[in-house]
DNA sequence: TCCTTGATTGTAAGCGCTTACATTTATTCT
DNA sequence: AGAATAAATGTAAGCGCTTACAATCAAGGA
């Protein structure tokens, strides 16, 4: 069942159908509609291999995770996902780990497919090491590469970001403004969206005329049992907080976990605000004050603005998009 | 830069090439390494197009899962991607909600682009009414579609299945052995493995000599708020129960809430039994203790399975693991 | 040495589609 | 009406690869 079958069937030549089926308007209204008549007659779906060959183009996109199974990527996907669809893509997906050496592979891969673009979600793919990013400035001059919730400045290279700075910032602000003096902040990595967070964080604190103490800043595997451990130690060895401030929902709710270990008051005697909005959030009693990054309309922004570049419109290398502090049961301000 | 490129450099036809590619033992050993030392220095890679239309395959399998955001199937998507991978194998993926018509349009999408199997990922996929699968038992004529978690005796259906009737059956013993008299059980869905379930509840009652009361069985939305309300409005009307049973953590966790909200003392009081193990029933205090069901292991083995049809081997149409219970603190036996 | 045989390599015909260019048909203008 | 122009359709040459079949080569046996 080829293009054959359907211009013998409609009388046509190969030529017409292949018009028809990409949508050239050199087409005469009665003959289209007699060929597609005969394509559903005929049950006809283009062979995607052949159509490849000829366009070099699969409309397909690659998405590269670090993992799939975090809640905030596993949205990410979703809604990259839907929304590539509904613009006539297909996504194909590769959770590459955290390793820079699988992430290339993967991308080599991905490449070797001939993705229309690469998306990569999460900010883990923008490496600390400059030379480590060659190979996405490289790469970007062949291929659009999307980031969500990263940022690398280099021509064909589009981030999507949350306004991560000030939504730390302005949340550690009505920290400070209800009273509390001395706030926790646990991050999981130094990664783009990592840093701005963290210098929020320290903005905020000297915006509001407190001292920015190392011992009250630290670095926390991504794991709720990680950050239980991490804060009944440094409660052990004396060090005071009256608030935890975390770059992700999971170290919150091992601050929760602390809480209750210790027979703490939330949010009382300790105010704990997550990140993300994830659904661990919601798990725990009480339940989390977070930050609502919008992985949704990020999700949005970055399939539009990819459609924009192929469209050849002119299209901003960098989005930015506001987050929301959700008020639940671990603050009282 | 093509077949033709790497020929001419390595000064073979392009059969000798493409025989080298696809691995064919009819090449000298000199030729096979001139030849793979000429792609490596052009940085060759074979179009996957042109592969394709050769080879009619595409080495891609289709995934189906209804929600890539429920923790679970994140797990499975996760698991089901690296040992695809593993095995040179790409997916695509495809989220398609639970509308029959959405699954139905996805799984055609799936086979117009090719793939060379479909992975169902979730229970969500067959249907109460037979007619409704149809679709499926037809398409498993052309190709291979395996089912993660679900059944359906076609020939051309492989299932792999965690044994969730004994799962619960043995966790519903336990309970009762342990002197529980109202057992609550929560389901969300009356799918293949939800009715499983619910049967393993129904036999462990029985065999342990208590009665089914039908006002202990509900169904529930999968949602931790809508189950801490039933469980409240429950209560209000003056149903006793002294444990609780879920067809899903997100249930469980709702049960913690409700037990926090009455403050009835867990597991004293109330025991508490999720399912899947999944991250959620890690977030509460106390923790959950909950059914692991092996997901990494069923989709190993969904995977091997599925090379196993494409060798043409002997293949069994279901394959069923066993499911671990995970003691945590909201049950004390 | 010459033929047979098996191993290796080459030739060329697709795979199903797109598209530049050629051709035919319809339309408009004088 | 007939030429000029525009619209619709057809022809055929790829796209880069696989593979059946043909051709070549090396080695062993008579």
């Amino acid at each position: 069942m080829n293009i054959y079958d359907v211009s013998e069937r409609a009388g046509v030549s190969i030529a017409t159908v292949s018009r028809v089926l990409n949508g050239n308007p050199n087409v005469s209204e009665k003959t289209r509609s007699r060929v597609m008549e005969v394509m559903n007659e005929l049950g006809y779906t283009p062979n995607v291999f052949a159509r490849g060959l000829g366009l070099n183009t699969m409309r397909t996109i690659g998405i590269m995770c670090s993992d799939s199974s975090d809640p905030y990527l596993a949205n990410a996907i979703y809604y990259l996902e839907r929304e590539l669809r509904a613009n006539g893509y297909d996504s194909i997906l590769c959770c590459t780990g955290t390793s820079l050496e699988n992430k290339r592979q993967y991308f080599d891969l991905l490449l070797s497919k001939r993705v229309d673009a690469v998306i990569l979600a999460g900010s883990k793919f923008i490496e600390m090491e400059e030379k480590d990013n060659a190979y996405l400035i490289d790469a970007a001059r062949d291929l659009p590469i999307m980031l969500v919730n990263g940022f690398l400045d280099a021509p064909g290279i589009y981030s999507t970001v949350c306004d991560d700075h000030s939504a730390i910032y302005h949340a550690a602000a009505r920290l400070i403004a209800s009273g509390r003096k001395r706030i926790l902040y646990l991050y999981t990595s130094r990664s783009y969206s990592g840093t701005n967070k963290l210098q929020g964080y320290k903005d905020a604190l000297r915006d509001g005329g407190l001292p920015i103490r190392p011992e009250l800043i630290h670095q926390c595997a991504k794991d709720l049992h990680a950050a239980r451990s991490l804060l009944l130690s440094l409660a052990a060895e004396g060090l005071e907080f009256d608030a935890v401030m975390t770059s992700d929902d999971s170290l919150a709710v091992g601050a929760v976990k602390y809480a209750h270990a210790r027979n703490i008051s939330i949010p009382e005697e300790l105010a704990i605000i997550g990140y993300n909005n994830s659904m661990l959030s919601y798990c725990t009693d009480p339940e989390i004050s977070s930050i609502d990054t919008k992985v949704e309309e990020l999700c949005i922004t970055t399939v539009k603005t990819l459609m924009g570049v192929f469209g050849g419109g002119d299209v901003p290398g960098k989005t930015t998009i506001a987050a929301d502090f959700i008020q639940k049961q671990t603050t009282n301000f």
